[in-house]
Formats: C-alpha cells, structure tokens, sequence
DNA sequence: ATGCATTTGTTCGTATGTATG
DNA sequence: GCATACATACGAACAAATGCA
C-alpha cells in the first residue's frame, strides 16, 4: 500500500539563501514551528527526508543535518526504516522520599499497570547483600516486574526483600503483586526512600524486547534503598527505564 | 599489520593442580593481585582469555570461570569484542540543593579543574528561553566548560546565563572560570539548585572525544535550574556525565 | 559501504574427581 | 563397592560485537 500525503499549495517553501542564516537552521526553525503549533502531534510520523527535500528545494542531506538537531534536542524521535516522529511527552518520574510507582503514573493522567515477570527466593550476590546488609550466603525474594503507563512500559524493575526479616513477602507479593501492597501485608506500613543512585547503559536484548526500545538507546538505570520507619532496609532495587520516553527528576 | 606481543620470561604460570583449590579461584587471585596491587590500572584493559589461558595453561573456560566472578564482584567491566577492563571507581555525583562541581570533585579526595571551551553571548532558543523564563529573543551568556578531576574529564557542561539580569557575568567568567566565583562576581553570593532532571543519550563524536569515552557508550545529561536567595533564576545548565565512570546521586 | 581479524558469548559434548547415601 | 549427583576442567564449533583497513 501507498500513503500519499498531501500538502498545502505551498509545495516549496522559500529559504533565505545567502542570508545569515544556514540553510538547515531555518528547516530546523519550520519544522520547530510545526511541532510547537501543534501542526503535527506528540506520536505522528513526520514527511519522510525526501519530502521535506522537495518541498524546501534542498539536498536530503540538508534536511538530515536539521533532523539531527531535532532528534537531540528531543523534538522528534528517528527510527531507521520507519521514519521519524514527534516525540511523544516524556513521563517524569519525580525522586523524592516517597516515590511510589503507580503515584508516579497517576500523576500524569495515566493508568498504572503491571507485569510481574517473576517472584523467587535465591542467594543473595554481593552488591544484593552489601544493600541490604545481610551476608552473602543469605536468601533474598526477588521480585520482576514490568511497570506500564497507559499500556507503554516505562519501568522494569528487580526488586530485592531480605528474606529474614520480612517473612511471608514472598506470598505476599503473589497475592498482591505492587510493592507497597505486600509490605503492608507483612507489618511494613510505611517506607521511604533513602538514596537513589542513576546510570545509563544500553540495554540487553531482553530489555529491549520488554521496554519497547531499539537496542540503540540507553536506558537509564536507578538503585534505591527503601528503608521502613525504624530505618531498617526493607528494599533494594534496580530499575531500567526507556530514554527518551522516561526522565527522572529531582526537587530537593 | 601484525602487532606481536612479548611478555615475560613467566610464559607459564603454574598452578597448584590436585591441591584443595580450584584452578579458577587461583587464577582469579592472581588477577585480583595484579589489579590490587596495581600493575594494572583502572581503565586498563586486562590481556584477552586467549592470553590468560596460554598464560596459566588452562582452558578458556576456566579463564572465563575467573572473569565471571571479577565481573560479579565489579572488579572488571567486560565488554564483548573489546575485552575486559579493570573497573574505574566511580565518581558520584550527589545532587542536592547546593550542588558545586570543585565540592563534589574534593569530595571524593581528587583534584577539581576546569577547561573553558566557550564564553559567548548568543540567543535564547526555546529550551533556554523557558527555562530562564525569558521571550525567547532574549540574549544570555553561554558558558561551556570541560570538568576534571584528577586530570580526567568528568563533565561537560553548557551553562546559561541572563544577561539582562547578570551584567559583567561574560566578563566575570573569563576572569574566574568557575560558575560560583563568577557569580559572586556580579553579586549573586549564593544559589540554590532548584530542579535537575536526568536523562541519557548516545555521545556525539566531539563530546565523546573531550570526555573520553567510547561513543558505544551513552553518556548521562542532566539539566538543571539554579536559583538566587529570592527565587530568581540565574542559571540554566545542561552537562553530560560519561557512564559508568558517573553516576548521579540523590540523597532526600 | 564491505570485508576481515580480533575478542567475548554461548552451546554442544566429554572426562574426571569428590562427596553422599 | 556401587550408584548418583555435582562441580570442575577441557575441546570444538559457532554466534555476535567491535575495530580497522
């Protein structure tokens, strides 16, 4: 099939040549305006590098070189073989004492779900242990889940729960499977969140399956501690989220 | 070309066979030795499996066996069709309301300097113009600046300035080339950070270059507010932190 | 863009020593 | 002694990623 897109009668809109200004950088300011006006919306794919060439009377090449900038700066997202699209708004996800999952996501108007990957008792390896500080020969439940928005993944989460002092999680979680929920079934009522450490790396190919991501970009990647009011550590976790579509934010 | 390596007298390291411990775990504390007691350093790469096998006589497996555990316990970085590397320590950078590079650089017992790439007086685009809450005709003070410590490049930061608000501010960082002593220059003796938001991307060629990091290897930006006693913005920063030799620290 | 050499990652199969019942 | 299970060790082949010419 064939999709033709049809434009106004402006077919080949004019550029200043010899201005001051490159040739790119007033593509770049069209297609900005385009965007901000609300002529094409967050999620729509965009005329193809051809189609801008024509309708600006330049080489693709100049239109690419504008494309580039766009994509950097956020405004459009370029997938090889696709084409490019509007960048969809980015969900932030807001570190603070109490950071909740499905909080987050409500915030945004959008409806939490989830998708528990896997509920397990196993060894716990150093950097588990150090976290929770339990030696390394004890057992910890670990806890994958898949965290969505709206149906779009925006989290993968390992979660880790000293086995020692939080009897039953395990059975908890299956019951219940939000973190929040299976605390609270086994006497932690309250928790919050004492350090969050970020990274970036790119992600496995079973990352990238689960977050809908091209294996060409990152995801971040967060370690927290969540300690109960007594402070004791009652969770250590490691979550992967999608770049761009995810951005965490901090406000002392 | 053909690059041929000689080593040592030692071709054949022996290992104690049929004593109570494994081959592996003596190869494994021979590297650990060597990355111990410095022969190798961090961001060094270690010889190949290949090497270490014709090294100790063994299989490649139990190489492997070795590496396997190093990497478990973070002593190396392994990265499949480039070898394996001995871990850097990793600077963390901790964001808090008064966050100062040269403070967090000392922290960690390095030496903080600075590279002045660009002092200029350009125009607000969109992003800027918002975030400093300008009309986006405005002109600001772009200062943008190589971060070390002990020598090796930690970020690289674009940083944006009022210029309405901030008289002698383009002046003042050419004298003193730090954001904070320039700022107190034209008066503003304290600043708070007021939000910063994390997200990653994949390095363009000339930040991997001045930062050092390969460009397979994404690097973590972070943008951020700074704010005076009243409340008023007086700077707009965007910097890029390499992975994994950063990572970003929040601490409520 | 293409091919090649290098290096790590994965999966077979095989053999051996050790602990257990 | 024997059967079983498990970790260790070796060999070969192929897959996947990287870097270079």
């Amino acid at each position: 099939m064939v999709l033709v897109v049809l434009y106004e009668p402006v077919m080949s809109d004019s550029l200043a040549r010899q201005a001051g200004v490159t040739l790119w950088r007033q593509i770049l300011a069209a297609i900005e305006q385009e965007i901000g006006d609300g002529s094409v919306k967050p999620g729509d794919r965009l005329p193809t590098e051809a189609q801008y060439s024509t309708r600006f009377g330049v080489n693709r090449h100049t239109v690419r070189r504008a494309m580039e900038e766009l994509s950097r700066n956020g405004l459009i997202r370029v997938e090889q073989g696709r084409g490019a699209f509007v960048a969809e708004d980015v969900l932030d996800y807001t570190v603070g004492a109490r950071t909740r999952f499905s909080e987050q996501v409500r915030r945004h108007n959008k409806e939490p779900s989830g998708r528990v990957l896997r509920i397990a008792e196993v060894p716990a390896d150093k950097q588990v242990a150090a976290a929770l500080g339990l030696r390394s020969t004890s057992r910890v439940v670990l806890f994958e889940r898949l965290g969505l928005a709206d149906g779009r993944p925006v989290t993968l989460g390992r979660h880790h729960f000293p086995l020692v002092r939080l009897r039953g999680i395990a059975e908890a979680l299956r019951r219940q499977p939000t973190i929040t929920a299976a605390l609270a079934d086994v006497g932690v009522d309250d928790y919050r969140r004492q350090i969050t450490r970020v990274t970036a790396r790119m992600p496995t190919a079973m990352e990238a399956e689960l977050l809908q991501v091209p294996r060409t970009r990152p995801v971040l990647v967060t370690e927290n501690v969540n300690v109960d009011r007594g402070g004791a550590v009652v969770e250590f976790g490691v979550a992967c989220y999608p770049t761009p579509r995810v951005q965490i934010v901090f406000e002392p």
